[in-house]
DNA sequence: CTTGACCTTCTAGTGGCTGGAAGGTTTACA
DNA sequence: TGTAAACCTTCCAGCCACTAGAAGGTCAAG
């Protein structure tokens, strides 16, 4: 199978195959004689691993590490649930800090006429940096 | 005032002050005599403006505008406004993603033992790919 | 025999900074 | 007077995880 087939039974771009392959993430694919990289069933098991991995929020370095755990058979499921709980922590920071930023901007422009004039409190809050409080 | 204090006032680090000077998100200081920029208060209302445009998730480009509207007195508030509607809205987006996400991560964390063994219910997943009914 | 769809490698760019090198200036203090 | 610390300057590199695109090789269909 070629990089293209790969990429569409992943769900990875082609491009971002050869990157997983150049940062070493995953093992370099054989070669048929033309030169272009060859995968099999296994190897499309890792990619659609990683793009999992990749889409519930692990960056690289940490899809190494589940990657390392999947193919360890001596694993603890304790070191994968730790990468669990540490990245949902980490999203939930992130989300907090997004909705944080929603209630400003939906504040704003509750306040804001929206109009031709040039009357506007998401400038005045802008320069002011004054907290409304709701 | 030298760039560190306004960087100090404004909330902004000193490095980032350069970057926008470079990048003409802020007009050019000026200079005195040794060549180090000065920074008046005017200026520093501008960098907090920025700093807080900045902070409820605008872009660069975004802050470009909103500036360019701060400092148009014909201005027609509608033109922030839309700005961010337009804004909250992507950010809406951004956060439904992360909280999916976040579901995800603590469905896979509820059904792994978390213990010594290799059975792990998050690699299983992550591997298989199976949406967990919940 | 050409067209088009593949494949290869390589370089450069994205956003918004941040770190660090190499060097000039200013200030405080011994 | 010396010197050390704390500023300032410019410039280049790096971060993350790709993505775009150039230049060129390969292959199957008509």
């Amino acid at each position: 199978m070629n990089i293209s087939e790969a990429a569409r039974r992943s769900g990875l771009s082609a491009k971002t195959i050869r990157y997983y392959e150049e940062i070493g993430l995953i093992a370099p694919a054989n070669r048929s004689d033309n030169g272009y990289r060859i995968y099999e069933s296994g190897a499309i098991e890792e990619l659609k691993f990683l793009s999992r991995a990749r889409d519930v929020g692990f960056d690289i370095e940490e899809c190494r590490q589940l990657l390392e755990l999947q193919r360890d058979s001596a694993r603890q499921s304790r070191h994968a649930r730790s990468l669990v709980l540490e990245k949902s922590s980490q999203l939930q920071q992130r989300i907090d800090a997004l909705v944080a930023m929603q209630s400003v901007l939906q504040d704003m422009a509750s306040r804001c006429h929206g109009d031709e004039g040039p009357e506007c409190a998401i400038l005045d809050d802008l320069a002011s940096g004054e907290e409304h409080s709701t």
